[in-house]
DNA sequence: GGCCGCATACTCGGATACTGGGTGTCCGAGTGCGTTCGG
DNA sequence: CCGAACGCACTCGGACACCCAGTATCCGAGTATGCGGCC
């Protein structure tokens, strides 16, 4: 199980997205995070597909956030770049070979798959219960609440 | 986010040998769960080289479980197969970029590897809390009972 | 001086190559059993 | 009749192709800005 790695830029991204009432280029994003710019706006790209953030084009574009940070989740992130497929798809192998479950005993998904739908609720669940306004919050803390007045500071400037 | 196939087959594998006291070959769990036979056997590999199972060689030989079903969590399956390696890997995108986090600052993991790692810690403890007995017990459960006795019947029969 | 139109530079968005891990398969090495031969 | 040696069939284990999703990149479409010209 391996999670793209894009997810890391998007989180990274929205939070420095959150210190910025103006719209932010890609390239900008792209530059702070010492990341591949065309490859970020692909992903940004996805993020706008899911709402999380608003794209404007032309010279001052770029992108912003569609709503508060308290209001975002990482689950929302998360999903907006790796898509809602749950990782464990089961393939109902209780239905072949030669103990085939009949179609009509099938009603209830098979208990492995409840196991592992569990689990990924757990998991699913504990991203949701964080949000990008909690992660900007701390990272300024482990940073004595230096980091995000430098975001600022650094968005502002003409670079 | 993807888990690999195989672990299904596994799951159910380890379930299939908790029913058995004698050895069970690879080709047999194929043909049992309508799986190819040479790729399950790659996993039970993996199983045998994280001990979760035991193989013998020869003429009567093939996969047994190395302890109790109740002592072999799902969590302990999925590792086998799919890795140790957590989904998410932070990069160190704090150190790169213009407002790169000099090193001696960077003693605790990144905020958002926090909160991804906690995401994958519930995960885990969700998995590790499901043993084989268990599955096998909802699974006999789903089938008024007689899915555990068919398999044993079937384990025994000649095939 | 104010307003309108246009060229411009910048932005996003999707279409296009490349690569690594998962998928699937095969054959060789090794082992325990059954048979057979000798005592 | 009993024991040991042999052959065998069956098993696992690792090494070898194939394919799709993630990785990375580029160029075209569209837009808000700023300037210049006109009234």
């Amino acid at each position: 199980m391996k999670l793209s790695n894009g997810v890391e830029w998007a989180l990274h991204s929205c939070v420095t997205l959150s210190q910025s009432e103006d719209p932010v280029p890609a390239a900008r994003l792209a530059e702070l995070h010492g990341t591949p710019p065309a490859y970020l706006a692909k992903h940004l790209q996805a993020l706008s597909r899911a709402g999380i953030v608003h794209s404007t084009a032309g010279q001052v574009g770029g992108y912003v956030l569609t709503r508060p940070a308290a209001e975002i989740s990482a689950l929302d992130v998360v999903r907006a770049i790796d898509g809602t497929e749950p990782a464990y798809r089961c393939t109902e192998i209780r239905r072949r070979g030669p103990l085939a479950v009949p179609a009509e005993r099938c009603q209830t998904p098979c208990a492995i798959a409840r196991a592992m739908a569990a689990a990924q609720d757990a998991w699913s669940a504990a991203l949701a219960a964080i949000t990008i306004a909690d992660l900007a919050e701390r990272i300024d803390a482990d940073s004595d609440g230096t980091a995000m007045a430098d975001v600022r500071r650094w968005l502002a400037s003409t670079g």
